[in-house]
DNA sequence: TATCTTGTAGACATTTGTGTCCAGAGATAT
DNA sequence: ATATCTCTGGACACAAATGTCTACAAGATA
């Protein structure tokens, strides 16, 4: 599943991990993050964590009582990592919508405000399970509600506001269930159509510059 | 993680089997269908299916040599029964875009036309196993490609009609893999917003009353 | 140094699932 | 009626995963 490291090379992974080697909680919780995302809640499995990080499966039964706590762990930090930039950033004034979504692009551009890949593999697992289900639901409301009222704050009626706060935000879930990965340059070129679509409003030269600016210092390569 | 039948009832069950009671390819696989849909393919095991199906595992290894078979039926089911009826109706001839998108918008509304349920499931799928993720671009080029071309029926430039077309279809995306699930009378409410912000242009009485029409027809209850 | 705390390894029991083999039941054809 | 073709059940062998228990190693502390 992951690559044929020799265990030296394990060994040296960059995880969390105390002074002399061993684990941690937060270590067992980031090989669990990452098998979620690669393979699914379902592949999130003791025993091949403990291979991989090369390390007894008994340890982990010392920092958990056993599976669900570990994916309760999991939920937890999706929560945090990937709720808040969103909402902090449908908050932020801007002279004009055009630029104010920018503010929410921000978002998908930039992996440190928004993990993609997480948040699809979130999703998968609350199609099957009920409980997770409920976290994300809730999750969304609060990101939809941010973007209607974000919307709401540039002249847009109630139920429009409300409808492109939808489109804007289900677009994106659906680019990244779809795993789309365009590089930098088409997004750039994509830019202002993608605004006209979400606002109905055309952008400004100076806004779709700024962002170019921005995106070009984020993400210095492709 | 399905029901508690009796066994009575589940032979009775509305399944495709031959006369005497005896199972068929076609019932394992829709058996793997549900299971699909409802658990995950992680989740779509001989063992249980057997059990719900109150037969012994043998019968499977008789019509399939192992799982692998059954899931390229899932997905050769999944492409027969997805995918066309969307590229049907982008082809259709309609006098104005936002009469084209309510034809596009038969598809979301009419479950016989295609299922929400099986399409996020796939897609779930596909995260995990690169295979079907092959499967799953290919499907998803092709109905975007449909919509551009439709888009472009109606005076939309080369990048907006795209750019147009990817929100469209984004968003459906979106709106299943979130499990939206608005009735009836909120779904007609929110018509005329979405026609807008799909196509920046406004539908005429006419055409939203049709749509109306046809929706009561296809979908008598909420 | 002795002891306590923290964590690891390995053995064990159990469950769940896969795939193979074969005897034979039941329908169908001759 | 009997022979044949389809399909099923049950036994077997195996693999992968969970969770428990116990001895013990290695650092921190008294």
């Amino acid at each position: 599943m992951v690559s044929a490291m020799t265990p030296s090379g394990a060994r040296k992974r960059a995880t969390t991990r105390q002074a002399a080697g061993r684990m941690t909680r937060e270590a067992w919780i980031e090989a669990g993050i990452a098998a979620l995302i690669e393979a699914g809640i379902a592949n999130v499995k003791i025993q091949v964590m403990a291979k991989t990080l090369a390390v007894s499966r008994s340890s982990f039964y010392w920092f958990f009582a056993d599976l669900q706590e570990l994916h309760r762990e999991l939920v937890e930090y999706w929560l945090r990592k990937n709720t808040s930039p969103i909402l902090e950033r449908a908050l932020r004034p801007a002279p004009t919508v055009t630029k104010a979504v920018c503010h929410i692009f921000e978002c998908w551009v930039d992996p440190s405000l928004f993990d993609p890949r997480l948040d699809a593999a979130v999703r998968s697992w609350g199609q099957v399970d009920a409980a997770v289900r409920g976290v994300v639901d809730q999750a969304d409301d609060q990101r939809v509600d941010a973007l209607t009222r974000m919307f709401l704050r540039y002249d847009y009626q109630q139920p429009e506001a409300f409808i492109r706060a939808r489109v804007l935000y289900f677009t994106q879930i659906g680019h990244f269930t779809l795993g789309m990965r365009d590089d930098r340059e088409i997004r750039l070129r994509l830019l202002r159509p993608y605004l006209l679509s979400f606002t109905g409003r055309q952008a400004s030269d100076a806004e779709v510059q700024a962002f170019e600016t921005w995106m070009r210092r984020v993400q210095p390569d492709g």
